[in-house]
DNA sequence: GTGCCTACTTCCCGAAAGAAAGCAGGTCTC
DNA sequence: GAGACCTGCTTTCTTTCGGGAAGTAGGCAC
């Protein structure tokens, strides 16, 4: 019994390289993975202005992602976009105006990663001055 | 006014590439980054069985983690751990014994970042089933 | 000496990310 | 109809990064 209760959790262990757990770790620990997310929750810079509003999934199209993520390459975007998209995070949608226009949107489960991605953005802002003064100390140590 | 607001927000704004947060972002966003602040802040498989307890900041040997962590390279586990204690997010301590001892312990920002790490974990985990079904639907659709 | 231990470090090579150009399908202009 | 735009990719090339395996340092045991 105990041994099929470590099985059991040996299967479902994040650890695990061959764990499908882990593999989904491994994709969502990724950095456009992360800032596309951010930005379909609608954690936008400009939305910092109203607390607590607009925080809502918004559907973005590809240009504009593209602006956003500054430094992102066309081939990383689809390639992001797609995978998000078949692992069910988020929906692509084309419509077919004067230039077509593709838009992506997050979905229920998109979301709910979005919470925590949105958590990582903020530590990342928040922590950033301790991080960058540790890094100093630890660089003039080295001397 | 207005102006200056702008630039202040510019500079802070994770999706821009050239914002130290961003950087940041970009370091925590690891695949190996994650799973060594996972299993550093205590939420290794075992301590699920006690809910609540055992999740408390555990130091580990180069060597259990190298054991844990499954499929990762000693160099991508030297250089991580490396890049985590310059950025004080965890220290590196070596006590001179039989064989030399090297164990890393998080911080107390580790460990406000490793509440974060958690929650992806936990989420690969229960979400992974949904993923794996949208994935199925999807390439089902391919055809 | 030789071997073994931990904790790295170094080297090489294949895979993945980035830069830039090209392409598809449509409209508009002339 | 030819050429010039537009968006949203795709392809190609280059560079960088990560994995695998071997080698190293310092200490002890035999």
């Amino acid at each position: 019994m105990a041994t099929t209760k470590a099985q059991a959790k040996a299967e479902y262990n994040a650890f695990m390289a061959v764990c499908p757990s882990r593999q989904l770790l491994d994709r969502i620990s990724n950095k456009w993975v992360v800032l596309i997310l951010c930005a379909l929750g609608g954690d936008v810079p400009d939305a910092s202005d109203q607390p607590g509003a607009s925080h809502a999934p918004k559907a973005m199209r590809y240009s504009e992602l593209s602006r956003l993520l500054a430094g992102v390459s066309q081939k990383m975007l689809t390639q992001t976009l797609r995978a998000l998209e078949r692992d069910g995070l988020l929906t692509r949608t084309v419509t077919p105006t004067v230039p077509v226009t593709v838009t992506y949107q997050l979905t229920g489960l998109g979301l709910s990663l979005h919470h925590l991605t949105r958590g990582l953005r903020h530590w990342a802002q928040t922590h950033m001055d301790q991080v960058l003064a540790n890094r100093e100390k630890n660089d003039a140590q080295a001397f």
